[in-house]
DNA sequence: AAAACGGGGGC
DNA sequence: GCCCCAGTTTT
C-alpha cells in the first residue's frame, strides 16, 4: 500500500473535527495546550474566554487575574505573561486581528512553529504540519522518515504528502498517537495499520 | 543539541 | 515522589 493510502486511512480511522475556528481563541487555546492535557486545555480556555473573550478585553486583564482562570492548564505564570503580551501585540500591531502568515505568527511570544501551523490550518484553512512529538514519534515508527526533531519531520513529511492531507494527517495522527501508538506501550493489536508499520519495536 | 522553563494531575 | 502532557526559549 502507497505511503499516501496509508496516511488516508490513518485519517478515516481518527477523524478529527475542530469546531472552534475563532483565530484568536484557536490561538491562545493552543498556547494554553502546551505541555498540558486535553481536558485542563478545555477548562482553563472556557474559563477565560467567559471573562476574556477578545485581544481588546485581555488588554485591561491583570496578569495576576488570569492565574487563577487557567491555572489547570499548568504553567500558569509564563502562559498569563504570553497571553497578555500576545493581546497587546495582536491589537497594537495587526489591527486586532490575529495574522494568517507563518512569519507574523512567528513574532508572536510564546508562539513557535507548532502552535503557528495550528492556526494556519484550523482557523485559516492553509495546509500547514504542526508537528508535535506524536507527529514526530509516529512518522519515524512508520518508516515514513527518519528525523531527529520535529522540524525535520515537518520538511519531511511536506515532502511526502499532498498539501490537501497535511492538515488533516496531522490532527489526526495526534489522536492515532494518544489512542493507540502511545509513546511507551502502544497498543499495536488493535492498530488499523499495522501491516504498513516498519517499526522494529512493534508487538 | 541540550538545558531551562516551571506546573497541574494521575498514580 | 515521579511521570507525563498537541512546546518554546535560552544557552
Amino acid at each position: 500500500m502507497h505511503l499516501e493510502e496509508v496516511a488516508k486511512r490513518i485519517i478515516k480511522n481518527f477523524p478529527r473535527n475542530h469546531k472552534e475556528k475563532d483565530p484568536f481563541k484557536v490561538l491562545i487555546t493552543t498556547v494554553l495546550s502546551q505541555r498540558s492535557k486535553d481536558e485542563n486545555t478545555e477548562i482553563a480556555a472556557n474559563r477565560l474566554f467567559e471573562k476574556y473573550p477578545t485581544p481588546q478585553t485581555l488588554l485591561k486583564a491583570k496578569e495576576e487575574d488570569l492565574y487563577e482562570l487557567i491555572k489547570p492548564a499548568g504553567l500558569y505564570r509564563q502562559k498569563a505573561k504570553r497571553i497578555i503580551e500576545i493581546s497587546k501585540i495582536i491589537v497594537n500591531k495587526f489591527s486586532g486581528k490575529v495574522p494568517d502568515t507563518l512569519e507574523e505568527l512567528l513574532t508572536l511570544p510564546g508562539v513557535g512553529r507548532k502552535t503557528a501551523n495550528i492556526v494556519l490550518y484550523v482557523s485559516f484553512s492553509k495546509p500547514a504540519l504542526a508537528v508535535d512529538t506524536h507527529v514526530h514519534r509516529i512518522s519515524n515508527r512508520l518508516g515514513w522518515c527518519k528525523t531527529k526533531n520535529p522540524n525535520e519531520t515537518e520538511f519531511a513529511l511536506m515532502k511526502l504528502l499532498p498539501k490537501d492531507l497535511w492538515g488533516p494527517i496531522n490532527g489526526s495522527m495526534v489522536k492515532f498517537g494518544k489512542n493507540v501508538c502511545l509513546p511507551r506501550n502502544p497498543k499495536c493489536d488493535i492498530c488499523p495499520i499495522y501491516d504498513y508499520c516498519k517499526w522494529e519495536g512493534k508487538k
